[in-house]
DNA sequence: CGTTCAGTTGACCATGATCAAGAGTGGTGG
DNA sequence: CCACCACTCTTGATCATGGTCAACTGAACG
């Protein structure tokens, strides 16, 4: 358990919305439980189970993907500290898609009920969620651009630029660098290539100076660019607190 | 404005959940309002625009989509009569991508509030939308799936299986027949191909029988096979109402 | 030390893209 | 009413992006 495992939380809501102080609290009272660990490449969660708790991703990297029957995997999304699981607080359905964890991992569960009363008692909070919500599903959006039209290139420029981003804005990076634990594999899990053209792509674009990557560590020395080199808007991260109203 | 255009929405919410007297009548009455008609190929709402309404597709087909700074353009869902727009009724946010239309639509156009009033009236109702929301995220990580992870043929034969399970739960579709109002060059933008390749494609499933489409009218002779041939398990579209609790 | 896993590189291949041209259809305006 | 245009579909020829198969390196780990 760290030492403030909310914090990657609050920092994320509050760049969306502005929380009062009781509901601050509440939000740092509702994850004070022991968190638990998941090892590396274990699944936290597996398609066709009902989740009775809401997951916080505490520290550490999952993600969420499906398979074919085949074996064929398609990474959906990747989870970072701050980011919810399923926010499944008013159905219960069963998950269609599984959740790994991709490094080792400390989550908290938080049963339904409780993030549920929290949202009902602050509207402010409601919203906040929502706004996760919205972004979350504005994100699958992009993902889906990503691999429909963008070149390998173009989709892991992309990607980098996604997480960088996101990462950011928990403030889970370092100027112009930030741990990155996805392996070629994973990363070609995510862009729908093969691991051995995300080789070849990287390759060039370290090549060209867009990244520095190595030993699970990611730098950009000049984000303009492999924006440009992804055709990456951020718009639909929605990090923008002034659009909300 | 046709005659009861609020029935496509009722009957799929009463796919997913058991509604009171009330709460129908409520929805009922919330449509009643005249419809309005936008031309095949216009925009309903373009990017960036931040609507004040929730749309309700009365009649007809549209699509969301994204495009590239290129021209690029990429479909990330189509929208069927009894399809809700955007369910922003919390948030006012900016719309990150467009939506547009591909047939002549009838749309009515509900007032945020009205919706909202509807739902804290009605917590049926609120259920019933939430669960619309998830199926739609769940909807697109099965896009994302589809391309970037199944080949052409694949593809394509998923995305007609989605199709018609989907019109079929509006009462759309005609035994294993439906209008189908989508070009070959709708079908590309949508599977991440080009409209020659998805012409190609499609005469192969054509050749092996696995479905009959001309003059905007798509037959699926035999759903099994063409479902086989998509890889398509529809878990994903939440159909089944005794997965809610 | 042996094993496993991530990364790397080369040779070759195939799926699907690109370019191009023509047929059929429907709509529109002179 | 017909000529023209735009759009959709179709097919062929060729190309390229990215996939497949395979072998090797180095690091981590028991």
């Amino acid at each position: 358990m760290t030492a403030s495992p909310f914090n990657p939380l609050l920092r994320k809501l509050e760049g969306y919305t502005e929380l009062s102080a009781p509901a601050r609290a509440a939000l740092t009272a509702l994850a004070a439980r022991p968190a638990y660990r998941v090892a590396a490449r274990r699944d936290l969660i597996r398609r066709g189970a009902t989740p009775a708790h809401v997951y916080l991703i505490c520290d550490g990297w999952a993600c969420r993907y499906k398979s074919l029957p085949d074996g064929r995997r398609q990474i959906l999304d990747f989870l970072i500290p701050g980011d919810l699981c399923d926010l499944n607080i008013y159905i219960l359905s069963r998950m269609d898609h599984s959740i790994g964890a991709i490094t080792a991992l400390d989550v908290v569960g938080i049963p339904r009920e409780e993030l549920q009363a929290l949202a009902d008692a602050h509207p402010q909070v409601t919203r906040a969620l929502w706004w996760q919500a919205l972004v979350s599903k504005s994100c699958s959006r992009e993902w889906i651009v990503n691999v429909g039209a963008r070149s390998a290139r173009e989709r892991i420029a992309h990607l980098l630029c996604e997480m960088f981003l996101r990462l950011e804005s928990v403030g889970a990076t370092d100027g112009c660098s930030c741990d990155f634990p996805l392996t070629q594999a994973d990363l070609a899990e995510a862009t729908g290539l093969t691991a051995v053209h995300v080789n070849r792509t990287l390759h060039r674009l370290r090549e060209t100076g867009l990244i520095v990557l190595a030993d699970r560590r990611l730098t950009i020395p000049d984000m303009a660019a492999l924006k440009a080199a992804g055709l990456f808007n951020p718009d639909y991260l929605h990090l923008d607190r002034s659009e909300g109203h």
